[in-house]
DNA sequence: CGAACGATTGACT
DNA sequence: GTCAATCGTTCGT
């Protein structure tokens, strides 16, 4: 069934160079600015130098969620620094990786100069390469529950969600302090191809993060890219 | 040391 | 729509 997709785009484009590195300094930035700017651009994933059949695995990010210093009350960093958050009050550009609910992961980007903790999580990706080996890790990580059902998984839902996008990209919490804006990083941010027009951009509340009470709650902190058919949620939550 | 609680997902009524 | 899976982090005793 879901073998090859027939629609892809030709590859005329150089998708297949080495792309840009996505620029610290963006990131660096205010979180809004660096959220609406890492939108389209790209997550790579390099082959495992141990796995010599591995695919090289490659998404657009179509939603991310800012986390903005010690005083937002959904932040990891509410209770300052700790073991597990130390990473958000370093330096822009790196990976903070957690576990949630005691099995999925979640990619974040650290932002906003060293000691303000801050940081983007990544919610979705939209698949452009490396899907049979995206498909092949969800279903590894799914066949380890104990409730596990096999279930087809369109493309465009391989990394529709934040434990998702770890899961189909093979990340975990070793990930974490990687500097995604290294080109030699195996785990890395590039820039979207120079021709592509800026995505449209709508702003929602936050997801799972009622706890937070308001205003936080409340705050249009999560950022989409609305015409993608990889948004997180049942139905591509716009 | 114990216990409550998730920045989620997927199965099921 | 409801609910369980599963474990690291945090906080209270």
């Amino acid at each position: 069934m879901t073998r090859r997709r027939v629609g892809r785009p030709p590859p005329a484009t150089p998708t297949a160079g080495p792309g840009s590195p996505f620029p610290r300094g963006v990131l660096a930035g205010p979180s809004l600015d660096a959220a609406r700017a890492i939108l389209g651009a790209l997550l790579v994933r390099d082959a495992d130098p141990g796995d010599p059949s591995g695919e090289r695995r490659v998404g657009r990010i179509v939603e991310v969620e800012a986390y903005i210093g010690e005083e937002d009350r959904a932040s990891h960093a509410r209770m300052g620094p700790t073991a597990r958050n130390r990473v958000m009050f370093g330096p822009p550009g790196l990976a903070y990786v957690y576990l949630v609910y005691g099995m999925h992961h979640c990619l974040n980007v650290v932002t906003e100069p060293e000691l303000r903790p801050a940081a983007l999580l990544i919610r979705a990706v939209e698949p452009l390469a490396g899907e049979e080996r995206m498909r092949q890790a969800r279903a590894a990580d799914r066949s380890r529950r104990s409730d596990a059902v096999a279930r087809p998984v369109a493309d465009a839902r391989l990394a529709a969600g934040p434990g998702r996008v770890a899961s189909a990209f093979g990340i975990d919490r070793s990930h974490t302090g990687l500097d995604l804006c290294d080109p030699a990083s195996p785990l890395r941010l590039e820039l979207p191809p120079a021709d592509e027009t800026r995505p449209d951009v709508r702003a929602t509340p936050r997801i799972g993060i009622a706890y937070a009470g308001e205003p936080w709650a409340s705050k249009p902190w999560r950022l989409v890219v609305p015409d993608s058919p990889s948004l997180s949620g049942p139905r591509g939550g716009r």
